[in-house]
DNA sequence: TCTGGGGTCCTTTTGCCC
DNA sequence: TCTGGGGCAAAAGGACCC
């Protein structure tokens, strides 16, 4: 769910039959993606105000339907002032297991038109349909047939962009929300983007469109008019060049496929301030754990290890330290963490969340030849493998260091064997 | 009105080596 | 021997995205 909606200059062209020569990228953004999917569990609230976000009291919304939309309510927004907004609204439980799973079928839904589908998250992706065309009909065809399908198959809506860039159709799948289609012809691509606001543009947020106001460029027309050097000073060397290209419908990068992880992590906000470093120590543990599950999952290991702190007044920090191995072992991952976080000698600062993140990641294959010589740290790892394979089947916590089992807790129920 | 959790990318600072 | 500075990698912070 994007957090900014446009409308648009009726500039674009509909269905129809749009000039959609040349414009091979599709973006597709399903609609209140979580909110849609929490619907099909629940049809008896299809057309009332839902709420998806976290129960706790420091949620935030995940996700709403048009209807709370119509409220104010929107992604981000403080669950507690969501609440308020709209008093009447159901509010549910995030299902990211459902949402994975359906994800996973849109995507192969995808993969099914083209093989160059770029996921940028589980609910939108870009197509490059320029090898689709002889097979399944003109970019606006393919386009139809791709939000038809999605509904039939996944009972939940989509937008689709379709322009000669990534930026554009982006910014195109915005402006047809909500289950809409939008055609920017190639030559109608300035005339669609510049009367609208800086913050249309991918990559600026709150404060990239605050500085810009602060120098009297409001619409992307103004930045594109204005000189890029002027740009580069104001919003630094990179961003600057990026954002005038842009404002003039450059956009060079293409449709990639599969992109590797940069980094993996997990981070996490205490239910209330905590400033006991026994607590904090505990929960390091837990997330490094939860981190290099995930690493040996997708067979990745790690050399830097970076740690993330917030205080009660919300300030942040990061800590980090590169190892002179890579490594998945949640025991080094957690030590390093630890003393990273002793690092800091803090006294009793509250602090509100801790994180752990690996980055510097590459293939574990190719680290294995020098973990066979490093007999103590294979140990650990053939150790954390097996505990990898009875969460497989035992569920998640089912086994574990025992800091982190509740004396009080009753023994866990094992699901009965499925064979 | 009180701010999640998963990430990416860019910039600046710092330390080190030569 | 002291100093300056270029080049580089790591560290830290911050903005942004969904």
């Amino acid at each position: 769910m994007s957090r900014r909606q446009y409308t648009r200059a009726d500039h674009g062209t509909d269905a129809g039959a749009p000039d959609d020569a040349g414009c091979t990228v599709l973006h597709v953004d399903m609609d209140a993606f979580y909110a849609s999917v929490s619907l099909l569990e629940h049809p008896d609230l299809v057309g009332s105000p839902v709420i998806v976000g976290g129960g706790g009291t420091r949620g935030v919304v995940l996700s709403a339907t048009y209807e709370a939309r119509a409220f104010g309510v929107h992604a981000a927004m403080p669950m507690a002032r969501a609440r308020r907004a709209c008093p009447h609204a159901v509010v549910l439980e995030p299902d990211h297991a459902r949402y994975a799973q359906v994800s996973r079928g849109v995507m192969a839904l995808f993969a099914d038109i083209t093989p160059l589908v770029e996921p940028l998250s589980l609910d939108e992706a870009f197509l490059d349909v320029s090898g689709a065309v002889r097979r399944l009909g003109r970019p606006a065809e393919i386009a139809q047939q791709t939000r038809d399908r999605v509904a039939d198959e996944q009972g939940v809506s989509c937008s689709v962009g379709v322009a000669s860039t990534k930026f554009v159709a982006k910014l195109a799948s915005g402006l047809a929300k909500p289950d809409g289609l939008l055609v920017v012809p190639h030559e109608q691509t300035l005339a669609v983007l510049h009367p609208l606001p800086v913050g249309a543009l991918w990559g600026v947020g709150d404060r990239t469109e605050e500085t810009l106001h602060r120098f009297g460029l409001r619409t992307i027309g103004d930045i594109a008019h204005t000189p890029v050097d002027t740009l580069r000073r104001v919003l630094g060397e990179a961003g600057g060049a990026h954002l005038f290209e842009l404002a003039w419908g450059r956009d060079p990068r293409s449709v990639v496929p599969v992109q590797s992880e940069r980094s993996i992590g997990a981070e996490e906000t205490f239910a209330r301030d905590v400033d006991d470093h026994d607590i904090v120590h505990r929960e390091l543990l837990r997330l490094a754990q939860r981190a290099t599950a995930r690493l040996r999952a997708a067979r990745l290991v790690g050399r830097t290890v970076s740690i993330k702190v917030r205080f009660a007044d919300f300030t942040t920090i990061t800590r980090s330290r590169t190892l002179t191995e890579a490594t998945d072992v949640s025991r080094d991952v957690y030590a390093t963490a630890c003393s990273l976080f002793d690092g800091l000698g803090l006294q009793r600062a509250r602090l509100r969340l801790v994180g752990v993140r690996i980055e510097g990641l590459s293939d574990a294959g190719a680290q294995q030849r020098q973990l066979l010589l490093d007999e103590p740290t294979h140990g650990w790892r053939d150790a954390e493998r097996a505990v990898d394979r009875a969460s497989a089947r035992f569920g998640a916590g089912s086994v574990r260091p025992a800091t982190l089992v509740d004396p009080d807790e009753p023994p866990p129920h094992h699901p009965p064997r499925t064979r």
